[in-house]
DNA sequence: GCTTATTGTTTTAAGCTTAAAATAATTGCA
DNA sequence: TGCAATTATTTTAAGCTTAAAACAATAAGC
C-alpha cells in the first residue's frame, strides 16, 4: 500500500514537511454538518407547531431564566450576537407581545427586556416539546456515546477558545 | 443527597413517568455552540483577511471539486440551502468574477455555475490557509480524540437523519 | 467640576436565508 | 401527439445577521 517513511530528524522532532490537515477538515465539516442538520429541523418544527423562528425562541429561552429580565448587552453576549441584531429582533417579539422593555432604573442608557406572562407561558409550552424534539434526533447515542460526546465538545470548545482569545485571557 | 429511588413495573419495563431530557439538551447546546464559536472565527477571518464571505467560500469550495461545474441544483443539495438562496449568491459572485452561469447544453432550464481561473486562483490560496486555521482551532485535540469525536458525530449525524426522515427511507 | 474614555443601544447599509409563488423546460404516459 | 406531472430556476416578501457609525449616558481621572 505504498506506506509512506516519514524521516526523523536525528536531534529532535519530525523533518519540516508540508503538514496535511485534511483530517482537521473533515472533523469541522462533520461538526458542521450536524449542527445544520439538526438546527434546521429545529427551525422547521418551531416554525411548522408554533409559527416561531429559533432567534425569537433563543431570546425567549434566555429571558426564561432571568426572572427579572435581562440587559440588552447581556442577553448580546450571552446568546453570541450582535447587539444590533438583538434589537430588532426585541422589537418584533414587543409587537407580537411576548417580552417588554424597560428602561433600567439605575441606568439610563440601558434597556431590561423581560417576558410577559404570555410569553413565558407560551415559551414553556414550546420548550417542553422542544425537549423531545432533541431527545428523539439525539435518540440513538448511549449514555456512554452523550457523555463521551459532551466532554469531547467541551474540550474542543476550549481548544476554540484558546485559539481564538489567545492562551492568556 | 437524597437518592430517588424509581419504583420499577413488576411486569416490563419502568413505570411511566416524566421523562429528563436535559442530557440531551445540554449536550445539543454545547455542540451548537462549538459550531457557532468555530464558524464565527472562520467568517471574521476570512473578511478580514480576504474579503469574502463564509457562503461565498463555501460556494466555491463546491465548485473547485468540480472542474466542469456543478448545476445550481445540484449546489443547493450539497450546501443544504435554498435555490433561491443560491441564485443570490451566484448573481454576487458573478459580478465579482468569481464564476460564470452557462446554460446546460443538454437541459434549457439548467445553469451550470463555474469557477473562472481567476476564482480558482483566489479560492486555492483562500483554502490553503482556511485549513491551517481549522488545525489551529482544533489544535488541542489528540489524534485519539480526533477518532473518537468523528465516530461520534458520525453516529449524531445518522441518529439525525433517522429522526428527521425516519427509519424506513 | 470638567473632560475623556467607556459602556449601552440604535441606526444604517449590505448581504444571507427561507418559503411560497411564478416561470419555464422536460419527462412520462395515455 | 398532446397534456399532466415533474424538475430547474428565479422572484418576492419577510426576517436574520453583521460591522460600522452615530448617539446617549455613565464612569474615571484630574
Amino acid at each position: 500500500m505504498d506506506d509512506q517513511v516519514i524521516p526523523l530528524d536525528a536531534e529532535t522532532k519530525a523533518v519540516e514537511q508540508p503538514e496535511d490537515h485534511r483530517e482537521e477538515l473533515r472533523l469541522w465539516l462533520r461538526l458542521l454538518t450536524c449542527s445544520t442538520l439538526i438546527e434546521g429541523e429545529v427551525r422547521r418544527r418551531l416554525r411548522e407547531r408554533f409559527d416561531v423562528t429559533l432567534p425569537r425562541f433563543d431570546l425567549m429561552a434566555q429571558l426564561d431564566k432571568a426572572p427579572d429580565g435581562m440587559m440588552l448587552s447581556d442577553l448580546s453576549k450571552r446568546m453570541m450576537v450582535s447587539n444590533g441584531n438583538l434589537t430588532g429582533l426585541v422589537d418584533r417579539l414587543v409587537v407580537s407581545g411576548h417580552v417588554v422593555r424597560t428602561v433600567s432604573p439605575t441606568d439610563r442608557r440601558a434597556m431590561v427586556i423581560s417576558l410577559t406572562d404570555e410569553g413565558r407561558a407560551e415559551f414553556r409550552a414550546m420548550a417542553g416539546e422542544h425537549e423531545h424534539w432533541i431527545a428523539d434526533l439525539f435518540g440513538d447515542l448511549n449514555a456512554k456515546d452523550r457523555t463521551d460526546l459532551m466532554r469531547l465538545l467541551a474540550k474542543t470548545k476550549l481548544s476554540a477558545r484558546r485559539a481564538i482569545m489567545g492562551d492568556d485571557q
